[in-house]
DNA sequence: CTATTTTGTTCAGCCGCGGCACAAAGTGAG
DNA sequence: CTCACTTTGTGCCGCGGCTGAACAAAATAG
């Protein structure tokens, strides 16, 4: 037999991915600074450059403008294409859908939202999103080089499948992935090359997480954790070292049922007190004594009350328990992953932001020592950062090796 | 200007770390299985086998055992230089200190304990241990590549302090990692080519696990999640492919502090009911009943209590009260973490050996879809881990990097 | 003993990349 | 404006690791 081996897929210019990566996340502005995060000479970094420009994917200006008060000559300032191809993504929430197209660098570039109470069949929303996808894009004309899902519900790997779709009717066990594969071969969404494209599907606190990482508040952290409440539960996620530490079935960062009151609300689990059923909307409104609506306005129905009653004492209160619930949860949380970054979504974001220094101190005060007590706690700054994660997430293979995504 | 750029360490064959470490942890038992995980060719995969051997590292038979029931010529065997570097690893315990010369593939080949009561300035007992190192050293007459120091305590990145010395007189913030390599430099310890030894510094629960996960229970895991007692409090650890997971700060995995009794005894942490007091040998002699000895034979007292007297239902009722309160603990963190696979080690070890099953249906219970909750649960299987895990990390940089540790 | 299988070895050639020299494009001093 | 200086871009050469292929070697099967 003649020797064979293993096609070496990162065959070509190793430094291809990582350059991507590094204009797409902002943090190459110019041919300069590329040469100097690659660890490469000059001309590699120019022909690496030259070669991504080619391939479309990133700007190469001509015309570099000259950097304020520096010397020496101005360096090629570098952009993602303009007008280069994109991904589709896809969120399912409790209210409906969205889909929109992102282009490198988390640039949105059309969306389109859906209402619709979610259906029990999964596969019934999954292909009207994927319609919706596919009429942005034949409006706009770009190739599209992959396609990412977002559920609010744990997607198990390698299956992707959906298994606790909380607040959705949806089966446990849900094939999401397949169901959007199979969504974008009906719907005729083809890679480049007329290559079929393969869907990834990811829980939406996850892939926010992601979006935070690279476009957000997350940028530059190196162990990221993000939490998040949407309407109902806790979600949680890390970034480590850029990417998703999603476990080894995908099961990771089930945050929801730390113990954070343990003379606190009965729990679906077994348990009392969990982060779940402490730290979520419904806890919020129903601690202020409010009665909760339908449970895909729980979110933006604690939104108003927290912008627009926060001085009623009541509402107060119950904001401070829930932050002081969050808070313990949080600090278990430093405890055994000590981030270097904390990042709050969904309402923990508004319940930080209208009072950080309580959160602040009880996480610091519930840390083992100071020093991963200090960690910095910071609110999400992206919209839509689930769907700018599923793009993410749907880039990934494109970041890791473009000729191979591209060829 | 010369254009000049950051040294490229990994200059030269690129495949020399993957492959000395494939032989280290076994993996590569012959030259034909090297060239299939290396994914390289055969002329290749010989070139780097030859280059090893040539450092002194490996060794390649010259004359290969035939593998029965196979046909084709036989491959060559590999395996570690019987007679090839070592380095030094050291231990602090409760009770004293314990030295060891360790090759590669986690063979030990020479060890020293030594007892002593372990005195509130931690120079000493490092020097001591150091010099008990360097006696074996000399015996052997093997050449030294590094030096790795496992202590009870979390050791914070990257300074090396060792900041909760619990069960130790030493003060909070102890700078054990200079300590270490100040103390080689003392003992005359050099390493190859005259140059100093840097000491590396880590909790010895870390260590542990990362000994596992190469030599031990945890080989081949992905996410290695390992949870310890030794005389008091509960360490953990996690190997996330391959590597260790110490978190921003080093502080990772400081699982002591989970609530695993909402009506459990009062912590230092000013919570209640944390698994550090419920599932550690303090708390499993108290709910026998039983006095407990002095704090650095809690361990020995446990695991004698537990082999004589299990048959005693106030000891089995004990036992099992411990295994529920750990078994929550661990349910928390697979939930948080996902790993793929469990390893106990120090009294845990012990309690899983007495009722695996008893451990196993609390973890799945308790863990939110029996998918995660079937994670494998195992007994560590090495001696020495924390003595072995030192050296793991003392050899870290030789494995990344053969020519430049050597060269 | 021959055919087959699997592995080791040798060698030529490609190609990525470093190093260098030089050009280009800016700033600042006089 | 000119000149010195600094920083960046580009073309070219050469090294060297790795692939690919042909061939040799060492076992088994029949």
């Amino acid at each position: 037999m003649t020797q064979t081996r293993t096609t070496r897929l990162e065959r070509g210019r190793a430094a291809l991915g990582p350059a991507l990566e590094l204009v797409h996340t902002g943090r190459a502005p110019t041919r300069a600074v590329l040469t100097a995060e690659l660890g490469v000479t000059r001309a590699t970094a120019g022909a690496v450059a030259a070669e991504l420009e080619a391939l479309g994917l990133i700007q190469v200006d001509a015309r570099p403008t000259a950097a304020a008060g520096s010397q020496g000559r101005p360096s090629h300032r570098l952009s993602v294409a303009p007008d280069g191809p994109v991904v589709l993504a896809a969120q399912i929430h409790a209210d409906g859908y969205r889909a929109a197209l992102v282009g490198l660098g988390g640039r949105m570039v059309a969306t389109a939202p859906g209402c619709m109470t979610v259906p029990a069949d999964p596969s019934h929303i999954i292909d009207a999103v994927v319609e919706a996808g596919a009429a942005l894009l034949a409006d706009s004309g770009r190739p599209c080089l992959g396609a990412g899902l977002a559920v609010p519900s744990a997607v198990a790997e390698p299956d992707g499948t959906a298994l606790n779709p909380l607040h959705l009717s949806w089966p446990a066990g849900a094939p999401v992935r397949d169901l959007f594969t199979r969504a974008l071969e009906k719907a005729g969404l083809r890679g480049p090359g007329g290559t079929p494209l393969t869907g990834v599907a990811g829980n939406d606190v996850n892939l926010a997480a992601l979006a935070e990482h690279r476009h957000g508040a997350g940028r530059g952290a190196r162990h990221l954790l993000c939490v998040a409440t949407g309407h109902r539960g806790v979600g949680g996620a890390l970034v480590l070292d850029g990417r998703l530490h999603t476990g080894s079935a995908g099961l990771a960062l089930e945050v929801g049922h730390l113990t954070v009151n343990p003379a606190g609300l009965p729990c679906h689990c077994g348990s009392r007190g969990c982060l779940d059923v402490e730290a979520d909307p419904l806890a919020f409104l129903t601690a202020a004594g409010r009665e909760p609506g339908p449970s895909g306005s729980l979110l933006q129905q604690s939104r108003e009350l927290l912008r627009t009653e926060y001085a009623d004492p009541t509402v107060r209160a119950a904001a401070e328990r829930v932050v002081d619930r969050l808070g313990l949860g949080l600090a278990g949380l430093v405890n055994i992953l000590n981030p270097d970054r904390v990042v709050l979504g969904g309402l923990h974001r508004e319940l930080l932001e209208a009072d950080p220094e309580r959160l602040r101190a009880v996480v610091a005060d519930r840390s083992l020592w100071g020093r991963s007590g200090s960690v910095p706690i910071l609110p999400s700054t992206l919209d839509h950062n689930s769907l700018v994660g599923a793009a993410e997430a749907a880039w990934q293979p494109v970041l890791d090796d473009p000729l191979a995504a591209l060829g």
